[in-house]
DNA sequence: AATAGAAACGGACCCTGGTCCGTTTGGGAC
DNA sequence: GTCCCAAACGGACCAGGGTCCGTTTCTATT
């Protein structure tokens, strides 16, 4: 047997909290109540007045508690964003993992990689200013790019390309980014456009073993 | 004749202001000389206490000017940040153009291409938290990153790769930028492997015409 | 040389992210 | 039910980016 655990098992260990009681064993009650409170909070905002507008002091006094819990809860406003993002990340993962075709399972490896590079576009885009505002100033981080990355190293396996995989996939999932995608968007690039040439990019990449 | 102008012609227009004269018609004297002041204290600045030291007050106060004034030549700290990284980014730029091999011209295509690769990579490297700190808010813009695409879109075109040129281009960028090469950096990436990967993936894309 | 007005100046001021620390509270042990 | 303390709380406080506006300084023009 291998001592390598296998690719589902690796994509469910990154997965990002679908539920909102995985967090740490014991946490108190206020602290739980607390942090719902403000992920609540801080989505009314979010929906109400743009991201711009989720200030620490605001979603505090939305939530009716002190500045200084936000900021154990989450660390920093990168922190929150990021919170922010997981619940629709992880469905969106769980759609990866075992949703319908194309994106999920079931179906031939290029054409899933294929649909991975559309969906991924259409998140970027969806919440650009999030994604944004959930990169810290060291770049993004994160389980969620370890997410992405594992699953589109697994489909290069199995469409038998060979190198360095791991910084191959990077490489893929690059011209997604917010920020270069959020450039080309500024420029008067199409969606269209952008996803063209990101699947010319990965059938190039895929066709040279 | 084209009414497209030559590429050359495109390069030199995109190029950095090597000069420092090279500003507004009629700047003010008093302009001119707070301008020169300011870069020569941020520059102090960085050498002697890093980028994170340099704070638009510490600046202010170094130059021995007000504050306003960095704001209203730079714009932002961001903006202050691009020109200093201006005056490397435009002697770079001159190699490019019109420096010896194999990064300037006289050298095949691919192999042009990859020694792009692998110097872009090097300054990145070099100057990453100058580079992080001059992306403002809505990712990178600006004339560095025209130029690099409209170099390595026109080595493209001489290696005969057909697509979407200006996208494909900004492609293989992409994972040349601050945020993907900090973030791989911070992971224990080594310069080295970033490079033979980001080459294979350069290769890959010439390969298919 | 005098003048006018455009441009630049400077620093007080505001806003927001992030820290600190004295106070309160939850919940396990007895 | 009481006690205890680790954990959580909250808001005063600080630092740094960015704005504003009354004052000063250039320079073109006469």
């Amino acid at each position: 047997m291998s001592t390598e655990p296998s690719v589902e098992r690796q994509l469910f260990d990154l997965r990002a909290h679908t539920e909102p009681e995985r967090h740490e064993p014991h946490e108190r009650r206020d602290a739980a109540r607390n942090r719902v409170l403000l992920l609540d909070a801080a989505h009314r905002l979010v929906d109400r007045d743009g991201v711009a507008a989720v200030t620490m002091d605001a979603v505090a006094a939305e939530a009716g508690v002190g500045k200084g819990t936000v900021f154990r809860r989450f660390g920093s406003r990168a922190g929150l964003m990021t919170a922010l993002l997981d619940h629709t990340e992880a469905r969106w993962q769980g759609r990866v993992i075992s949703g319908p075709p194309p994106l999920g399972p079931g179906t031939p490896p290029l054409e899933r990689l294929l649909a991975f590079g559309a969906s991924r576009l259409d998140r970027t885009i969806a919440s650009a200013d999030l994604m944004a505002a959930a990169a810290g100033r060291h770049g993004r981080s994160g389980p969620a790019v370890a997410f992405w990355t594992v699953h589109v190293r697994h489909l290069l396996t199995e469409l038998g390309v060979t190198g360095d995989l791991p910084l191959l996939a990077m490489a893929l999932l690059a011209p997604l980014d917010v920020t270069i995608v959020s450039q080309q968007l500024g420029a008067g690039v199409s969606r269209e456009r952008i996803l063209a040439a990101w699947t010319d990019l990965a059938e190039r990449v895929v066709a040279g073993r």
